[in-house]
DNA sequence: TTATTATTATTCGGATTGGTACAAAATTCA
DNA sequence: TGAATTTTGTACCAATCCGAATAATAATAA
């Protein structure tokens, strides 16, 4: 059904060009990834990149929201766990753990939480994006508690809210940690006691 | 006695330019910060900056291990804290919070936590300062429970490492989500649930 | 074929980058 | 007073930065 447009036709994937816009910003940051790494990645030329996405602010921020969607996906995925709530937990941080581990030049932990925070110091678009970002785990993770309340697997009086903040705070940490270079072990004992003492 | 050097005297104090340069790296993070902003901040000329401190990573790791040493003045106080562990902790999060929360220009949360995983991925030398902070603070927590442990003030069979990494998970979140905007109040809830967790 | 349209490829420009060369300035030592 | 020494300030360098202007290219529409 899709007419076919009028002019050259594209050379390249839109969506596979964003793909590696975002590993590149993921393994370098915003400020440290330029113009010309994106177009070596991508391999579109610089106006090819603006027809197409805008600026590198803008860019950056449609790499970020694609990331942002895993993290949504794996939040309702989360939620929807029929396991044991400890179970559910523990999975969910396998996973997180196993892509922040990835990565075709060594662990890169999260893009939102290592390479969003310096930027968002002095850039409101950003700063509001990783806001967003922060708020949608914290949220994701509360209907996670809230549902294992729900069905008695957890105590009644149980602040699910701060739990959930508790259980993003691992998270973060485990981003963080695996760019440092922490070992699977290391990251793995930190999520094991996270599940231990959150459910 | 230390007698007078031999040539033109110095127009500047090597201590207070250093820590203005902490400052602007703190506020715009490594990539971010030129040495023209370096100069402006420092008073000094870029000549100079070299002369003193090395080229611009140079600058930027003696500025890190100047907030480093801060952490591990926190950690230590932390540590010798005769309150009960749970006053104790609370005391130590509410200090962290509180620097986060500061800065000339909005909260710019951990200057480590939030400046040095981006540029970790392609800089050895960060990284690795980044991982010894890392560890230290586990380190300086896990000494924390095992003394609370030792007075007979958390449960024997406390893993204290374990409980250690989880406690410094939350100042990593607390340094991240304070950059992002978050409250003082949305961070105490999360200090305040994470204190009644661990302790 | 010819016009229209959309994309690609080349090129450029002004600004900024990190780092340095060199001369002027300010001090101590003889 | 003048030589020696250290720092400062200016100017400069080549490289890179982001973004845009322009022209060549490849497709459809008439």
């Amino acid at each position: 059904m899709t007419k076919k447009p009028r002019g050259r036709p594209r050379s390249y994937d839109p969506q596979k060009a964003l793909g590696k816009a975002l590993e590149s910003f993921w393994a370098s940051g915003f400020a440290s990834t330029s113009l010309d790494d994106l177009a070596a990645a991508t391999g579109m030329n610089r106006p090819s990149l603006y027809a197409a996405f805008g600026d590198k602010k803008q860019l950056y921020l449609k790499s970020f929201e694609i990331f942002a969607g895993g993290v949504h996906a794996a939040l309702t995925s989360l939620k929807e766990d029929s396991s044991p709530p400890r179970k559910a937990l523990e999975r969910f941080y396998a996973e997180a753990t196993e892509i922040y581990l990835s990565g075709p030049d060594g662990p890169r932990g999260c893009f939102i939480i290592c390479t969003a925070p310096v930027e968002a110091a002095n850039d409101d678009d950003i700063r509001e994006a990783l806001s967003t970002v922060l708020s949608e785990i914290d949220k994701g993770l509360e209907a996670f508690f809230e549902k294992a309340k729900s069905k008695g697997e957890l105590a009644k009086d149980t602040d699910a809210s701060a739990r959930a903040k508790l259980a993003g705070a691992v998270l973060h940490s485990l981003a963080v940690r695996a760019r440092a270079g922490e070992t699977k072990q290391e990251l793995q004992k930190l999520a094991r006691e996270a599940v231990s003492l959150l459910t």
